[in-house]
DNA sequence: GCGGTTAACTTAAGCGGTTAACAAGCCCTC
DNA sequence: GAGGGCTTGTTAACCGCTTAAGTTAACCGC
C-alpha cells in the first residue's frame, strides 16, 4: 500500500497544507472573543490598542477572513454581477473588461454572464446571479423592461447601462443617447446625399417597439429617407453572410449604418468578398468606436461613447448603490460623438 | 412620519419580498427533517417516493439552494477563477468570453481577473482567487512557475493555458506549442526573403530566458537572420507609439512579427500614420487570429491554435479537476496553423 | 428465531463568520 | 451616591446548508 498523503512534501515550520487561519484562532491567539476579533478587524466598538493588537496577531497567522463565511452571515459577498448583453461583439468585450477593472480597482468581483443576445436568457441568468447573492446587477445592453426583472429589482439593486430607457426600478443608470447618437449618423448620411440606408441591428427576438428602431424610423420620416432595418448576429461570420446578402440584393442601399462596430466589421468583410470597396462603393457607419476600427482601411466612421468613463459611472453607480449612498445623478447620459473617418462618403 | 416599507406595493398571495424559501421550509412543508430533504434534492439516500414528494414540495415553495450556505458547508462553491494576463489583448477577451460561456454550459461560473500584463500582480490576483474559495484556477497567458505559486497549487487545482511550460504542479495543461509557431513564422519569413525581423513581444518585466524569447533565437540563429526583441504594450495606442518607433528607425526590419494580433494591429496604425503600406512596403505576421485579422487591408497572416478548442479543452480540464476525475490527458498540446493571408511578402 | 445487513431517515454538529443584546467598568452629573 | 451615558467586551443566536453518526424497522439466510 503506497503512502498516502494530502499533498507534496512540505517544509517543517510551514502552515498547514490548505487549513485557512480561522476568527477563532486568531481570538484565542489573543485571549479575546471572536465577536471581539471581528470587530476589531473591521475597526468597529474597539479600543485602538486592542484593534492593534489584533491586527498584529491576524497577521502573524496569516488570517484572511473567509469570503464565504462572511458572504452567509451578513448577506453580502463582494460581487457585482455583470450581465452582459452579447459578448461576441467586441466593444461589449471591451466594455466587460473595463467594468471588471474598475470594480476589481474598488476591492470587488465582477461575476461576468453573457446572455449570448437571446432575452429569456438573460432574465435566467439574472435569476442565477441573484441567486449567487451578488451585491448588485450591473446589466448591460439589457432591456430589463420585460416581465420578471420587478423581481430581481426587488431582490437587489440593479444598474443599467446600455440604451434601454428602461422604466423598471433601476438603481441608477448610464444610457447612451441612442436617439441623438442615431440622429446624428442618419443626419450624416443624408448630409452625404445618401437617400436609402440599411440600418444593421442586433439580433434580437423583434420586439416590435424597440426605442432604437423608433428611433431609426422616426428620424427617417424626418429626413425624407428610406431606413430598412436588418437584424444581424454579431458574430463575424454569421454578420458577414448577412451583411452579404445586404449588399447582393438587387438595388442595395448606398450606405449601411451599424448598431456596433462589429457588424460594420461584418460588411467591412463581405464587402471585401464582393470586391466592393469600402467608402468608395457603399459607405458604412458603426455605432461604438472599438479600438480596430481606426486600423481598418479606410478607418471605420462611428460613434464614439467613451468606453472608459462608461465604465467608471457604472462602477461608481453600483458601488454608491450598494453602499446605499445617494449618488447627485443616477442617470448619466452619454452623448454620442461622431468620430468621422473615412469609411462614408458623399454618393 | 412617511409610511416605511421595505419594498413595492405587492400583489396579495405573491410571494414575500426577497425572502428566499430555505431547506427549512421545505422540511416543515413535507413533514421530514432538513437533512432528508437535502439528501433527497440531490438525490440520495431517499426513497423513490419521498425524493418526488420533496422535488414537488420544493417546487412549489419556489425553492432554490442558496449557493453561499451550500459553499460555506460544503467547502465548494461553483466558481472557477480565471485569470487573464492581459485583457487589453483582443485574443484573450475571446478567450475569456469563450471560457466563460463554456464553464457557465456546465453550471459553473467563471470569476475573470485581470492581471493586467503584470506579472506580480498575476500571483496577488490567484490569491485573491483562492481567497474566494474558487474551486478551481483558471490560468490564462500565466507564468506560474514563479515563486509563491506552489501555495496556490496547493490550495486547489490549478489549470494552465498559454504557452507555459510550466515546471508548477498544474491539474492539466493546454498548451500552445510555441516553438512549433514560432518557427513556423520565422521559417515562413525566411523563405519570403526576409533576413531582418522585429518580434514585437507582450511588455512582462524581462525574465531573461523567457522560452518564447528563447525560441526565437535558436529559430533565428538556425536560419540565419537576425531577429530584434521589442517588448510592447497591447494596449492599440501604446502599441502604435512603440510599433512607430519600430518602422521608423533607420534602417528598419523588413519584417515585424507580432507576438499578438493586438499588437500587430498597432503596427498597421503606425504604418498608416507613416504611409508605409503593409504587404508591401513592410511585412507583418500577427500570432493569434482574431476574427478581426481578417476584414483588416490587407487580411493579417498569422498563427490560428484554435480558440474554440482551447477554451472547451480548458473547461473540460478545469471541471474534470474539481470532480476528481480522471482524464486521459492532462497535456493538450495545440499544433499552430499558418493562415496565410496578405500582409507579409516576398522581399 | 436470531445476529447481520441494508434502506430510509433523524439528530446534531459543524462550516466561519456577523451582530443584536446584554454586562461591566468608568466617568459625570445633579 | 444613585442614576445615566459611554466605551469596550462577551455571550449566544443565527445565516442556510451538508454530512458523519446514530436510530428504526424491515428483510434475509440459515
Amino acid at each position: 500500500m503506497p503512502t498516502m498523503r494530502t499533498g507534496p512534501g512540505r517544509l517543517p515550520g510551514m502552515a498547514r497544507p490548505s487549513k485557512r487561519t480561522t476568527l477563532r484562532e486568531v481570538a484565542e491567539a489573543t485571549g479575546l472573543s471572536t465577536a471581539a476579533v471581528s470587530y476589531a478587524l473591521r475597526g468597529k466598538h474597539v479600543s485602538k490598542e486592542t484593534e492593534e493588537r489584533v491586527r498584529k496577531a491576524a497577521a502573524e497567522l496569516g488570517y484572511e477572513a473567509d469570503p464565504i463565511a462572511r458572504a452567509l452571515a451578513s448577506g453580502r459577498t463582494s460581487m457585482v454581477g455583470v450581465l452582459a448583453g452579447d459578448l461576441q461583439d467586441l466593444w461589449q468585450q471591451q466594455l466587460m473588461a473595463a467594468i471588471g477593472r474598475e470594480l476589481l480597482a474598488g476591492d470587488r468581483y465582477a461575476l461576468i454572464l453573457d446572455a449570448g443576445g437571446d432575452p429569456d436568457r438573460e432574465l435566467a441568468l439574472a435569476k442565477q446571479l441573484r441567486d449567487q447573492r451578488v451585491d448588485a446587477l450591473l446589466v448591460s445592453p439589457v432591456n430589463p423592461s420585460a416581465e420578471g426583472w420587478a423581481a430581481i429589482a426587488d431582490a437587489l439593486p440593479v444598474v443599467a447601462v446600455g440604451d434601454s430607457l428602461s422604466a423598471a426600478r433601476t438603481a441608477g443608470q448610464v444610457i447612451f443617447d441612442n436617439r441623438a447618437g442615431i440622429d446624428a449618423v442618419l443626419e450624416y448620411l443624408h448630409g452625404l446625399g445618401h437617400r436609402r440606408v440599411t440600418v444593421l441591428t442586433p439580433t434580437r427576438p423583434s420586439t416590435p417597439d424597440r426605442p432604437a428602431d423608433v428611433y431609426v424610423g422616426e428620424a427617417a420620416d424626418r429626413l425624407g429617407l428610406r431606413a430598412e432595418l436588418v437584424p444581424c448576429p454579431q458574430e463575424l461570420g454569421e454578420a458577414t453572410l448577412v451583411a452579404r446578402r445586404v449588399l447582393d440584393g438587387e438595388r442595395p442601399a448606398t450606405a449601411v449604418f451599424c448598431f456596433s462596430d462589429s457588424l460594420a466589421y461584418g460588411v467591412y468583410a463581405a464587402a471585401a468578398e464582393a470586391s466592393l470597396e469600402v467608402g468608395r462603393d457603399v459607405s458604412v457607419v458603426g455605432f461604438d468606436d472599438h479600438p480596430v476600427s481606426r486600423v481598418l482601411t479606410p478607418p471605420l466612421t462611428t460613434v464614439d461613447w467613451g468606453l472608459a468613463e462608461i465604465a467608471a459611472e457604472a462602477a461608481r453607480l453600483t458601488v454608491a448603490a450598494i453602499e446605499g449612498k445617494r449618488v447627485r445623478k443616477k442617470r448619466i447620459l452619454c452623448a454620442p460623438r461622431m468620430s468621422e473617418r473615412g469609411s462614408a462618403v458623399r454618393v
